[in-house]
DNA sequence: ATTTGTTTACGAAGATATTCGTACAACAAT
DNA sequence: ATTGTTGTACGAATATCTTCGTAAACAAAT
């Protein structure tokens, strides 16, 4: 399996991309601003070797560029979640599950849907029986 | 607060750490070379650094120095939680959970257990209302 | 047409991380 | 004592990431 491997700052940058997303190096750059303090051309910099390594798509046909995520979020989820598992936390993801719920802010909802989910994955689980 | 950043080697050798206790460069070396090919004076001189950075102890007594994590996995953990679901997760924790659950062969007394989880925050945050 | 502003392209410097060769110290076995 | 083994220290090369200055292309406004 090809082995995907965003760096910090190229991980800030599919985040943008994923929630807004195809977005032209100034928006990116815009929204990254916000919370980071670099310079535009380092974004673009940033953003062109994204493209020269497939972690992006883009658009060339007007003067300015349109890029677009070339990976999948759920794929990066899946791929940095198995590693942090492995070194950070054993080898067990309910550990994790229970340090990610335990001291971030979960809405009510958001709990009721891991309820949902919890539900399912037991019914499955009896289902394979 | 102060920020921890290891990076990707350090955290291998952190891992180590947490699940071994305190050992030598030479136990370390010999468990991360099982998955990973490096020569000896590397992690050597990784550990070395990481003691510069006070992410590892160290006891010199003997001629056989021996490395203990100087940093717990509990507040690793968080930091490194913290930031993914931020930047990969777009802010939403149960998004990383259920992500991580539904990857991740999980017995009933796990899913029981985060189940009581889960109960325990709501009453914790009806509480606090 | 000239100026002004926005954008891409490119190179190179600076910062950080990773790797390993070599030298030397400690010690055990011969 | 000599040799072989195992360890630390250290410097330097290499690789990778990050940052930004500068130039050129282009379009809109004057």
């Amino acid at each position: 399996m090809k082995q995907i491997r965003p760096t910090e700052s190229e991980l800030e940058i599919l985040g943008v991309l994923w929630e807004k997303g195809p977005s032209t190096v100034r928006e990116v750059h815009d929204i990254l601003s916000q919370t980071k303090d670099a310079g535009y051309t380092t974004t673009l910099k940033l953003m062109q070797i994204m493209h020269e390594k497939e972690l992006l798509q883009r658009d060339t046909s007007s003067k300015t560029h349109v890029y677009t995520a070339a990976i999948s979020q759920q794929k990066t989820q899946q791929q940095l979640l198995n590693k942090m598992i492995d070194t950070v936390f054993g080898g067990s993801a309910s550990q994790l599950v229970m340090q990610a719920l335990g001291h971030h802010q979960s809405s009510e909802e958001e709990i009721e849907k891991i309820r949902q989910y919890l539900t399912a994955i037991e019914k499955q689980q009896k289902d394979n029986r």
